[in-house]
DNA sequence: ATTATGTTTGCAATATTTTGCGGTTTTTAT
DNA sequence: ATAAAAACCGCAAAATATTGCAAACATAAT
């Protein structure tokens, strides 16, 4: 049998069955598995599996990360790397959704041991992706705005957790009307998320710094970090600083 | 023999077998293989065949999906149009994972009316996009190889809602062994989305009927609907006619 | 018929590719 | 922590390719 009929086969298998073992392969094809794992290096090497300790998994299986534009993409990835700062290992963590944690998801290095929650599929799916760690996403109803899971399952669910830090997002934030929201739901998923929380962090570029909004969240004594894109100097964040750690 | 016939021959071979190897071709042409490797240099220059180690392949060999596609598109894409007529609105519908359910989410009118539930973020994504109905994304530990969501807190979750038609993909139907899958925990899972619904279809390209895995999800007579990209009459359909309506 | 010329073929020597194996390291699971 | 499974590395054997060369062959012109 020549080596491209084997890889086509493979190829095959991978895609129908959506993962293979080395092992198995090696008897049906009846070559070692050796021979089996350069074939998957090579065929991992040309994208066409995706080589995973074992075996390998078909490709299109993979959630795609498509690159549309975010607004204020660079700011959010500073803000990102803060917050990593504030992630240790072992730590159970609870991860809200929107653009600046998708970024974040994206930066958790590979060696991070922690457990993530979420309600937001896109950061779940984002952070399996890149850890091995365990990523429990939070079901419930789907709010088609926001991508992010909302409703009382979802706060029956996170009333069950109790974890060491929360990540937020937030609409609006300003010191005397703490975090502000627009939707009532969201809202809901948000006072939930704070209360299973030991400690909690905004994540927020500075042009929403001192918006308010109809709804309210918490204060601002509520929170513990406040991660922004500005140095913590800088003179926009002093009345912050004064209530909350500024990062 | 002419060199001319020969490799007449060699094109017939390649084109007849998909593959010719330059042994074989040596003892039926009664030539060296020295000989016959020219012959395939000079094919392989003119663009009449694929000179590999060994032999050569037919130039419409080709690995059985292009980059970046998704093995069997068109295939998943006629499945998914037949599945969708099996919804109709007002309908509670429980959907699994996978890339023929993906299609299916994105060809789901926009007028449908229908609840939907699903273990697939993606999917769940997709629906959101598409429909104003609700989308409950019923949530647990993200698996990385599949992206669905699987473990116990699912299994709960899914034992307490009842719906009328639960779509399934498989990555192995026999008439004898039934729907066979190859991980422990989306065999859990699936079985659990068997008890909860009403009616069951499978959906799955004719490829993958008549393989085996070796866990059970459950035997073909549990399952109502067996949806495939092959005509209902087809030949290979007919034993499964027998025992569960074929779309 | 013979010679000259160019092509094709088989052979031998030499490279290259592929594959399996033993030993070691890394990863995973317990 | 520890043991098992899998991956990695280097090596050697086997299979296949390549190259140069000479013999065989065909073809056409003398």
């Amino acid at each position: 049998m020549l080596k491209e009929e084997r890889q086509a086969f493979i190829i095959r298998e991978v895609n129908l069955h959506n993962k293979v073992l080395s092992s198995d392969l090696s008897v049906q094809l009846n070559v070692s598995e050796d021979t089996i794992r350069r074939d998957l290096n090579e065929l991992a090497e040309s994208g066409k599996v995706l080589k995973v300790y074992g075996g390998a998994l078909s490709k299109s299986f993979q959630y795609p990360f498509q690159d549309n534009e975010v607004y204020a993409r660079e700011s959010k990835k500073t803000i990102a790397g803060k917050a990593i700062t504030l992630i240790q290992d072992g730590m159970t963590l609870l991860l809200g959704g929107g653009t600046t944690m998708l970024e974040l998801a994206r930066m958790i290095p590979e060696k991070m041991q922690c457990t993530f929650f979420t309600i937001s599929p896109l950061v779940a799916l984002e952070l399996a992706e890149r850890s091995n760690d365990d990523v429990i996403l939070i079901g419930g109803k789907l709010a088609r705005s926001t991508n992010i899971t909302i409703g009382s399952q979802v706060i029956n669910q996170l009333s069950e957790i109790r974890v060491d830090l929360c990540l937020l997002g937030t609409n609006s934030l300003s010191v005397e009307d703490g975090v502000t929201d627009s939707d009532w739901e969201v809202v809901q998923i948000k006072k939930a998320m704070l209360r299973c929380s030991q400690k909690t962090a905004i994540l927020s570029i500075a042009e929403k710094l001192n918006s308010v909004q109809k709804m309210k969240v918490c204060n601002i004594n509520a929170i513990d970090f406040l991660v922004t894109d500005l140095e913590p100097s800088h003179i926009s964040l002093t009345r912050f600083s004064q209530v909350v750690k500024v990062i």
